[in-house]
DNA sequence: CCGGATTTGTTATAATGTAACCACACCCGG
DNA sequence: CCGGGTGTGGTTACATTATAACAAATCCGG
């Protein structure tokens, strides 16, 4: 499985500038990064992306830090909440935040071949007076903003199969 | 739990209106609106909500329809292909199209407190040119906009809570 | 009215997510 | 030191959402 970003990317520097951000981050807003907590971050890092709470749950377990599912939800929302990672509602998934620094506004490319998710933060913004702007009394606190489609790399070798076959 | 779109309308002329058009548009083009997708769009109308499987399941059941879970998931992935009825990836649920004129490029605000969600349609025709220009080479084929917050009524009486709570 | 394609019925099970309760560690004020 | 409050983690048990697989019925063009 490609996933990634859909480009190369040095990975090893990625997870290890994500790891010394998030824990400043933390730090400064006074947030536990426990040991569970911090190896649900890595995890998502390493693999580079979308992990279901049950694989996330597996390797916790084969590691010893902990085997039932409450451990890896506890975490993920933890790290949700914490702007360190997102859902992805569309593949019921979790993934690493990409841009650690900065404020929040995903945006989420999901190959439906491959599996591979982009993040791509859009600015608030391009929708927040757009798309919202007529239903006016409605306060939007959260966006999801999801596309499906086919990441370059599969366009190539699938170019014939039709959309939603 | 009001619902709708946070709006009221005339809602028996709605459904009567999305059935005639459902009827036109699956003759059209030659899909089968058998009695059990005919059904699950009407039940999806008149409550004007987002539904989950199981609810509708049940309804379903209640008259004789079907009572297993395939009978419901297909019936619904019928109507969203055809552009009838949406899912909403936050809620794991669906509910009906409220503009059948016209393409698609919805939008949805989620009440997080009375559940009721609004569609609202997006005029960006070409996804690839907005916010996911930053991706070059990923053919967007679908888009899920799903805005989470507080709608009008409920930002009144439940102004003094925090977002997430 | 034949035959392929579509739709439906059914069984069984997979995958995802939560409620509730207790134990532990930590901090902090008394 | 002690005792309560808070946050975190461990565990049981369960709820909810979704699909695979296969057989039977139905539709529809030719």
């Amino acid at each position: 499985m490609p996933a990634l970003g859909f480009q190369p990317h040095d990975h090893s520097r990625c997870v290890s500038d994500a790891l010394a951000e998030a824990e400043a981050r933390c730090a400064r807003d006074r947030l536990q990064f426990t040991p569970v907590r911090r190896r649900v971050f890595e995890i998502l890092l390493q693999e580079h992306r979308a992990l279901g709470a049950y694989e996330i749950l597996k390797t916790l377990s084969d590691e010893g830090l902990g085997s039932q599912p409450p451990v890896a939800y506890r975490a993920l929302d933890f790290l949700v909440k914490a702007g360190l990672a997102h859902r992805i509602e569309r593949l019921n998934a979790y993934i690493a935040c990409s841009h650690l620094t900065g404020s929040h506004a995903p945006a989420f490319l999901i190959c439906r071949n491959c599996k591979g998710v982009a993040e791509t933060d859009v600015q608030i913004d391009d929708w927040a007076n757009g798309p919202f702007a007529s239903a006016p009394g409605f306060h939007v606190e959260r966006v999801a903003l999801e596309a499906e489609g086919l990441c370059a790399a599969c366009l190539e070798t699938k170019e014939t199969d039709g959309p939603t076959a």
